[in-house]
DNA sequence: TTGCGACTATGACAGTCGTCATAATCCGGC
DNA sequence: GCCGGATTATGACGACTGTCATAGTCGCAA
């Protein structure tokens, strides 16, 4: 069972998310995740880098596979891709992140969350699409609305507050 | 003369635009700046933490007064303020980032850079309103037009190419 | 029971971090 | 000239970093 190698890869998420790459250290990772500091280097003999990439590639998968179950409706599903945010903003008292924007500001895992991105815009602009609009719009506007949320993740971090989400979930609602 | 203190205020706000807060050191900034390592502590007495927040709400009044001065046809002002942006990130390989979300994103500076976006979010906001839209609007439409461009700036650091933000301008031009 | 590979415990390494104390140097007013 | 505050040079401190070597423990196969 890879039980530890997961413990490591979900604390590394949420550490990442509430504090970047760089100002997370391997001790608090094994610290946070109760595993054991000796069996780094057998789970992830690339040491930092191997840790960091993967678990942006987990978080992003999973948000992927979110944004992909939600509904054909477009609407509905950036309805909810911003509700999820929402509610992970506030039980965390604003000081969570998105991880794919932790690693996106990273050296190691830049690319990685560059594939991520890429991933959420196809299978956003595909349900617009689905609704007849023209496929360059379709990508346009699945751009707009995955820049938006991370751009107002941040924001409602410096301010916070959910009041960017809030914002931004409603104009993107009248918009799509 | 501040020319020291200045020089190194310009060098941290380079760094974090490129490397984040918590990935810069103190000494990398002196070094950046050609300025001398002895009197970090004379000019800024509060250590890092001073001259992060210094060097955010100096980047946010720069950009702030930006888009302040921008005309009065918020369209137009939307259109520069990508401009601008676009052209920093193709003149640094796509490797800078916006020193207002490098703040959000630290311990030291999130304040300050909170306080920025708020600022921006009203010079905008008032341009929109100027030109008939209810404040409510106004404001929305304020913060998405920001929230996306800091978006974009992120998905255009990790996917290598500024297409985000083009087509974030693309949207928004219809938008407003 | 024995053996072997997977996993963990512990401590150390070289390097860097923010910070600061101390001493040296610069430079404008007397 | 020369004094005094502003500025800089230098080196050190304790803490922390990623990484790794070594030794130990565990559980399953034979």
């Amino acid at each position: 069972m890879a039980s530890t190698r997961e413990a490591m890869l979900d604390s590394a998420i949420t550490l990442f998310r509430q504090r970047g790459v760089a100002a997370t250290s391997m001790r608090d990772i094994v610290e946070h995740g109760q595993a054991p500091r000796g069996s780094i280097y057998h789970h992830f003999p690339g040491g930092k880098e191997e840790l960091a990439r993967e678990a942006t590639q987990r978080a992003g998968d999973f948000i992927g596979s979110l944004l992909t179950g939600l509904a054909n409706d477009p609407a509905e599903a950036i309805e909810k891709f911003i509700g999820f945010w929402r509610g992970a903003l506030a039980s965390a008292d604003f000081l969570d992140g998105c991880p794919i924007a932790s690693g996106a500001l990273s050296d190691e895992a830049r690319d990685v969350a560059g594939a991520a991105f890429t991933s959420w815009e196809e299978t956003l602009a595909a349900h617009i699409e689905s609704k007849g609009v023209p496929v360059d719009r379709a990508e346009s506007l699945a751009t707009l609305a995955i820049a938006s949320v991370e751009g107002a993740l941040i924001m409602a971090r410096a301010q916070r507050s959910d009041e960017p989400l809030r914002r931004v979930g409603q104009e993107l609602a009248q918009l799509i």
